[in-house]
DNA sequence: TGCTTTAATGCAATCGCTTGCATGAGCCCA
DNA sequence: TGGGCTCATGCAAGCGATTGCATTAAAGCA
């Protein structure tokens, strides 16, 4: 900069205004500086820059599986939008420890981020308000606010599980069965609770079986379903894998699928598409999600009044393929 | 800092001194330093650190789609690394655009970052020139190195290619048939001259047939290997996409595998042993590429003489599940 | 005791950029 | 013509660390 400033006869202040649109600044030195930097190879120092603004155009984000797809595709969300406003985003993969995310923030905190999403993981109440006192802005993607009033964004997933059962409803469809995740997930417990409002809301019977979110759970259920004098002429399933586990199993067992059963499932994973029959499934947008929450970041970096909660929740869209297709079989 | 120097009653260099390990401090006061510094809520600045310095712990890692599960396991690679050593990753996505490189670069190199890690994407040899050019250490990970020599680290397909046919042959299998990826790709290309380097050196057939690493190449070979009077009795994919493909194909079509034919695949995505029959296959290290990759790097930032290009080649390893058993069936 | 050596500390410049304030040029209007 | 304005620019003081050099105190040695 001080090279350039030189070059052109002119003040390192002026350069610097020059760089940052100043209203101080003649718009022909601007358009002189734009050019000489132009034919330059000089690149700006954000380092000193941040130092001297003490704020940086850096986003910490948390993420507790990289290798994750669904966090990936948050990340990807994030990446994008940060991109487009030049910020830059730093990524920690927490890999689920507790004590990973704590110091992490740390480490965030020392290289000055102006602001942090976390997705996914656990972070505890405490660790949220240390952070808040800390003063740097952050939203949570994809996990319940934990009674902290922080911006977040999140899946409805009541709104999933009864949009779900509904489609399966109004295709005739009357002994719906849920096969939930385990009972510590919240996003479980959610989709329940749809699946029963929709159930109850018809007046059908409802049932519960216990899974584990792991494609087993699925696999395992096709031959207990068989054993039953009258299966279930539908699953909804808390997640993909689970979907797909029961499809396969029972595929195995030759139960046609969707004449004998239809099955329904929760994420529109890559593979939901892949297996025979096609899967239809509730498809959730993490991508969306990524999106969202790095602008209700922005918007809390540019006009840092709006600290309050925002909380934003994302629908789901339902994906018809051919596991429970629009018009019943059989 | 300069609240804990002035607490203790000792300069603000004391205090740098102490953080910095210098031998220029008695381990009495460093201690002191310390101890101050748990107490507080203290959080170094790296940003004035650097500046200073100039020298950051920031990674650039350049990736050519975070969404794709191969990227985002050498992105857990190198971020597990980088964080053992106390680097913090920035992650940039390019979605396969050129000039998003070359933007991003900048932006990399505007930050500061100590180096930059390239994963799949596309990068120019004239781009990667003007890197080396601007001092920034740099390591590929996952592609060719076009040319330049410069720190990489690969997969070594052709060995993998050959290993793959190996393990096929030495189960007696004779004809054998190779389903490429499209021409344009590397990888395909070697593990190609691996496959006809094994089939040629125990004097059998070769037989290729082309495909372009989607799942319905594989899918669309089924029917016509039927056709043939005297079909392969064995397929090696290129990738585990089509190897899905072709099984798929293949149940569909009531042909048995492993029985009637013999699949083994490439990569081993986790599809590969939820499809039935479990998929054989080889099983490339996507998270040991990127810890490689760092580890590379770190090489070169603590040892700047090392701007060499060490090329490291990481093997596959055979994952034998049921497309392809240990023993031959039929 | 007096002088050299060594170890521990402080001072102040520096990294590259931003920004409040001072400066000076040109302009308008009385 | 001169005083007040506006506009563009430069000066210099930070931002929060690091680090070469000066300084001081303690220790060693003759």
């Amino acid at each position: 900069m001080r090279d350039i400033a030189h070059d052109l006869g002119v003040s390192i202040s002026t350069v610097s205004r020059a760089f940052n649109d100043s209203s101080l600044i003649s718009s022909e030195t601007r358009e002189r500086v734009h050019k000489a930097v132009r034919g330059s190879n000089y690149i700006r120092n954000m380092v000193a820059r941040s130092l001297a603004v003490s704020s940086s155009r850096l986003i910490g984000l948390v993420v507790s599986s990289i290798s994750n797809p669904f966090f990936a595709e948050i990340a990807r969300g994030v990446h994008d939008v940060a991109q487009s406003k030049s910020y830059v985003i730093a990524l920690c993969n927490t890999q689920r420890r507790v004590e990973e995310e704590e110091k992490l923030s740390r480490t965030l905190l020392g290289v000055q981020v102006a602001g942090m999403i976390f997705a996914g993981g656990v972070t505890g109440v405490k660790h949220l308000e240390w952070l808040r006192q800390q003063g740097v802005p952050f939203v949570l993607a994809g996990r319940p606010t934990t009674g902290l009033e922080v911006p977040t964004v999140t899946i409805d997933n009541v709104a999933v599980g009864y949009q779900a059962t509904q489609h399966l409803i109004g295709r005739g469809h009357k002994r719906i069965l849920f096969l939930s995740g385990p009972s510590d997930s919240a996003t479980s417990r959610d989709r329940q609770k749809g699946y029963l409002d929709a159930m109850l809301g018809a007046g059908l019977p409802t049932s519960v079986e216990k899974g584990d979110f792991r494609m087993e759970s699925g696999f395992a259920l096709a031959p207990q379903l068989m054993n039953t004098k009258r299966w279930p002429s539908a699953v909804f399933a808390a997640n993909d894998m689970m979907a797909i586990g029961l499809i396969l199993g029972c595929t195995n067992l030759g139960l046609r699928i969707p004449e004998e059963l239809a099955v329904l499932g929760c994420g529109d994973i890559p593979m939901a598409e892949l297996i025979k029959p096609r899967l239809t499934t509730m498809r959730v947008p993490m991508y969306e999600m990524g999106a969202r929450a790095m602008h209700l970041l922005i918007e809390q970096l540019e006009d840092r009044r709006k600290l309050g909660g925002d909380a934003v929740m994302l629908g789901c869209e339902l994906i018809v393929r051919d596991s429970a297709p629009e018009l019943r079989h059989g």
